[in-house]
DNA sequence: TAGACGTGGTC
DNA sequence: TGACCAAGTCT
């Protein structure tokens, strides 16, 4: 796979770093090395835009300067910090990893990558990140960007979405990474994937690689790297529950083995079929409040659904509002009225601000 | 192993 | 609008 001679991935490391050393960008988590800052950027990073990143970056830093800070979180506070960023489980997942490093390890870092990997939410690839960046530890970190140039770089054929194909990609960086510079090399890789190498309108007569990317020398960049299709996200149909009562509107929990995990959110109930939207009162009735009550207030908000695309699901909402005028019994209930200049203080989904929005423009439509 | 898991940017 | 992409991990 790999054809280089000594001299050649020699070359590679000097044209690489050289430019690196003049071109790096200058990011928040880029001015020190410390593993926290580094571990803390790398999760938010998965799957996400650096643009996107920093500003909750420097909040996050703000709000959780030490890991003490993050094992000692309030959840709620946690995923406020995380919201709109996505895939919660992220953030949930490193406040246990914090706690794990404080109670199993005495507060500190395994400095290795195997090490770093046995803490929860840290993979491959983060915990390559980490080794290399951190630690100084020879170890590839692949991650998108890596996937790209190195397929390109070297012409590799294996489809990238298979899991034993990171192997491969590993074999090969640990023949090219320099022992001085790990960390350095590896995050050259993503800026270059990040400006020249793009995976659109890439740059590649200016790449400071062009010399050594096969691809592109045999007009073959568009081919790599190879992936198979995604699979398209699955329509459902839903009933989000607007209740007013006197003291604001009810919000609900979402529960932790469902999509959007202890964020909050208006009740949403499934509205696939006639027969469920016909139960939807008796369902809303039998959760929290008096159902002659509900029956008469439930009426559908006039408009189009809100719709919201996740990776794998597509959801079309249709609005569903009551005007209670008591409290709802809510002790069997997991969730609480909001009034509304205090909802910014609940972690919310995107989901749920598209709704508020939708029900804020119909409901002055209803009085045109 | 393949599918779950979010959101925003881009063309 | 839809399709694809962006510093992936877990089950």
């Amino acid at each position: 796979m790999l054809t280089w001679s000594d001299a050649k991935t020699k070359a590679f490391q000097t044209t690489l770093l050289d430019w690196y050393d003049k071109n790096r960008r200058e990011l928040p988590w880029r001015k020190d090395h410390d593993p926290y800052h580094i571990w803390v950027s790398e999760i938010m990073l998965q799957q996400t835009q650096v643009n996107t990143v920093i500003p909750y970056y420097h909040r996050f830093m703000k709000m959780f300067p030490t890991i003490d800070d993050l094992a000692r979180a309030p959840e709620n506070q946690l995923l406020k910090a995380w919201e709109g960023l996505g895939y919660y489980s992220r953030v949930r997942n490193m406040q246990r990893a914090a706690r794990q490093l404080l109670d199993d390890y005495d507060g500190k870092w395994p400095q290795t990558k195997a090490g770093l990997q046995e803490l929860v939410g840290i993979g491959p690839y983060t915990a390559g990140a980490i080794a290399s960046i951190a630690f100084n530890q020879p170890e590839p970190a692949v991650d998108g960007n890596a996937f790209r140039v190195f397929s390109q770089l070297l012409e590799i054929e294996a489809d990238i979405t298979k899991p034993q194909t990171r192997q491969l990609f590993e074999t090969v960086i640990r023949k090219l990474i320099p022992h001085d510079r790990p960390g350095d090399f590896n995050q050259a890789i993503m800026d270059l994937g990040a400006s020249y190498m793009t995976a659109k309108n890439p740059d590649n007569e200016n790449s400071p690689v062009r010399a050594f990317n096969q691809a592109y020398l045999d007009g073959r960049v568009a081919d790599f790297p190879v992936r198979s299709k995604r699979l398209k996200p699955v329509d459902k149909q839903l009933a989000a529950l607007i209740i007013h009562t006197p003291e604001g509107y009810l919000f609900q929990q979402r529960a932790s083995n469902e999509l959007l995990a202890k964020l909050w959110a208006f009740p949403l109930l499934a509205n696939e079929t006639d027969t469920e939207v016909e139960a939807l009162p008796t369902v809303l009735a039998e959760q929290f409040c008096d159902e002659t009550e509900i029956k008469v207030a439930l009426r559908w908000v006039a408009g189009p659904a809100v719709t919201h695309t996740f990776t794998h699901q597509k959801w079309h909402i249709a609005l569903l509002h009551a005007d209670l005028r008591k409290q709802p019994d809510l002790s069997h209930f997991a969730g609480r009225v909001v009034p509304e200049a205090k909802f910014d203080q609940l972690p919310v989904p995107t989901v749920q601000k598209k709704i508020w929005q939708a029900y804020q423009k119909r409901q002055i439509n209803l009085f045109d």
